[in-house]
DNA sequence: TAGATTGTTAATCGATTAACAATC
DNA sequence: TAGATTGTTAATCGATTAACAATC
C-alpha cells in the first residue's frame, strides 16, 4: 500500500535498484525477485520488498518482478521517464568528462548549457552535443529562459558557493556539486555531493 | 570515552568534517565550536560532538575545539596523516581528469600506477605526475610489486567487475569506483561508489 | 565569577530484519 | 496441488536529538 511520506533513504535506493534493472533487462531477462536483486546489490530481500511498497504493489506472489513493468514504474516515481534540462558549470578536466559523458541521455539527463570564465573555453564547443561555452555571467539569465531546474557544478570550490547562489537565484532546484565543499542552499533545493577524495577517506580508516 | 566499534555512519562523516576544519585552517581560524561546525555542514551540534566522542575527548568546555589540533586527529584517525599508493584503471575522459586532478595530493593519495587498454594510451605519459600508461594486463602485478591497497575504477560497466577482481586478488582493500555498477567483493574489501546519474536521479523524485 | 561549550546520558525517532499469511 | 515469493506486520536494532552536569 502507498504510503504518504517516503523516507530519503529509501528514495536513495531507488536509482540503484533501477540501474541493477537495466542491467537484467541488457541480459535478456524478463522476471526477477527482490532475493535475486538484494543478492546482486548486497542488500536484503526484506529491504527491497519494503521499500517498493511504499509506492505500490509492483509484484506477483510466487512469481517475483516484471523486469520491464519495474523499471518502467521506477523511473516514473523518480521522474526519469522524461528529460531534465541540465547546466553545467566548469570546464576544465572534470568539466569536460562531464560534458563528453554519454550516459547521461539514456538515464534522463541531457546538458543544455556549460558555462566557464576561462577566455580559452568561451565561444568553444564542447561535449557531445558540441555545446557552445558562455560565460559564467550568463548564468543566471541562461538558466531562466531555458527554465533549467537541474544543475552540475564542477568548478574549484571557491567558485562553487556563489555558482550555487546564482544558480538557485534563477530557480534551478536540484545541485550535483563536484566541488569539495558543503553548499548552504534554501531548503527546498537538493543536493547531492561528489568528492572522490571523501570516498577515499571513508575506506582508510578500516585498512 | 573512546568507544570499542565505531559504526560506519560515523566514520563516513569524518572526511566532511576533516574537509570543514581544512577550510577554517585556510581562513586563519584557530578556534571553532561543534555549534558552528554543525552550522556549516548542516546537521546538529549534538551529532558532531557524539561523533567526535566515539574516538577520545579533544575539545574544551566553554572554549570548543582547537582547530589545527581537531584536523591532526581526525587526519590520524582516517589514516590519511600518511600518503596511500593508488592504482588507477581507464584512461579516457574520466581516468584522464581524475589523473590530473590536483586535490588528491593533500589527502592522503598519490596515484602510482594508470592502466588501460587502448593502443593509443599505453606508453603515453599520463597525469600531474606524468606516469606512463600500462595495459591492463600488467595490473596484478604491479598492484603486488608496488604494494598498493587502493584501487580506483574509470572504466565502462562492462569491465568493472573484472578489473575489481583482479585488482582485490593483487591485494587491494578499498576501491573507488566510478563505474555504474554494483561490484561484488570479498566482505573484508571496502568500495565506495561515484556515479552522477545516480546521484541526478536522487533528486529528480523531489523536483 | 559569569558565560559558554563540551561529553554523555537517556529518550526519541527511524530503519532494518525476520517471519508469515496470502496467493500466484 | 506444491512450491515459491510477495507485501506487511511486529520486533529488533541502530542513529539522532535534547538536555544537562561538568568544567574551562
Amino acid at each position: 500500500m502507498a504510503k504518504r511520506v517516503i523516507p530519503d533513504i529509501v528514495i536513495g535506493r531507488l536509482p540503484v535498484y533501477l540501474r541493477a534493472l537495466q542491467f537484467l533487462i541488457a541480459e535478456g531477462r524478463q522476471i526477477t525477485s527482490s532475493q535475486e536483486l538484494g543478492d546482486r546489490l548486497g542488500i536484503s530481500s526484506a529491504q527491497i520488498r519494503k521499500d517498493l511498497s511504499h509506492f505500490g504493489e509492483f509484484g506477483k506472489q510466487g512469481t517475483g518482478y516484471d523486469i520491464n513493468f519495474l523499471h518502467e514504474q521506477l523511473r516514473a516515481i523518480l521522474k526519469v521517464n522524461s528529460m531534465w534540462d541540465v547546466a553545467l558549470v566548469g570546464a576544465g578536466n572534470l568539466g569536460k568528462a562531464i560534458a563528453d559523458y554519454g550516459g547521461f541521455k539514456g538515464k534522463g539527463f541531457v546538458i543544455k548549457a556549460i558555462f566557464d570564465n576561462k577566455k580559452d573555453k568561451i565561444g568553444k564547443p564542447m561535449g557531445i552535443d558540441n555545446i557552445t561555452v558562455q560565460p559564467v555571467a550568463e548564468l543566471g539569465e541562461t538558466i531562466k529562459s531555458l527554465g533549467i531546474t537541474v544543475g552540475i557544478i564542477a568548478t574549484p570550490a571557491e567558485e562553487a558557493q556563489a555558482i550555487a547562489r546564482t544558480m538557485v537565484e534563477a530557480g534551478v532546484k536540484a545541485i550535483l556539486n563536484y566541488a569539495p565543499i558543503t553548499l548552504t542552499v534554501p531548503s527546498n533545493v537538493r543536493v547531492q555531493y561528489i568528492d572522490p577524495v571523501v570516498g577515499l577517506q571513508r575506506m582508510t580508516y578500516y585498512l
